[in-house]
DNA sequence: TCCTTGACTCAGA
DNA sequence: CTCTGAGCCAAGG
């Protein structure tokens, strides 16, 4: 199985990815990578673990973040939706068709036309 | 208390 | 382009 570890205070790190996620644009996706290097790495966590794991802390940050989140906007680096149990990835993919956002014939994204990076937004 | 279960990414072949 | 392996924690039943 995959490795995994958490952040030292995750809900300090969740509230974090899930204001990057709040500032996606419409019919515009992000992947877990690109939030995780918008958000410096939590004291106590040298870069390359951070690097290593950044993108899993989002993915657990999304499992439970706020019904009014955008969280259908972040998707893997591949441009694909992660596998999950549960109805998540077929709600969306339906939200994401909704946006305008195409998925080719091996249900990937063209992230150079739809990939939005956190890191070039200005915010307050 | 032990065992299961978790929205990932990158380099190398 | 596709496929493999490495990275190695914590909460709940």
């Amino acid at each position: 199985m995959t490795p995994f570890v958490s952040p030292p205070d995750p809900p300090a790190y969740h509230a974090r990815v899930w204001e990057v996620v709040a500032r996606i644009p419409e019919g515009r996706v992000c992947t877990y990578g690109a939030i995780a290097a918008a958000i410096p790495a939590p004291p106590g966590v040298d870069d390359s673990t951070y690097r290593a794991f950044g993108p899993r802390w989002v993915g657990s940050a999304l499992a439970r973040c706020p019904e009014d989140l955008p969280w259908h906007r972040v998707v893997n680096a591949q441009g694909g939706i992660s596998p999950r149990r549960g109805e998540g990835p077929i709600r969306q993919r339906e939200r994401l068709q909704a946006e305008g956002v195409l998925f080719d014939e091996r249900d990937r994204i063209d992230l150079s036309r739809f990939e939005w990076d956190p890191g070039k937004e200005a915010h307050a």
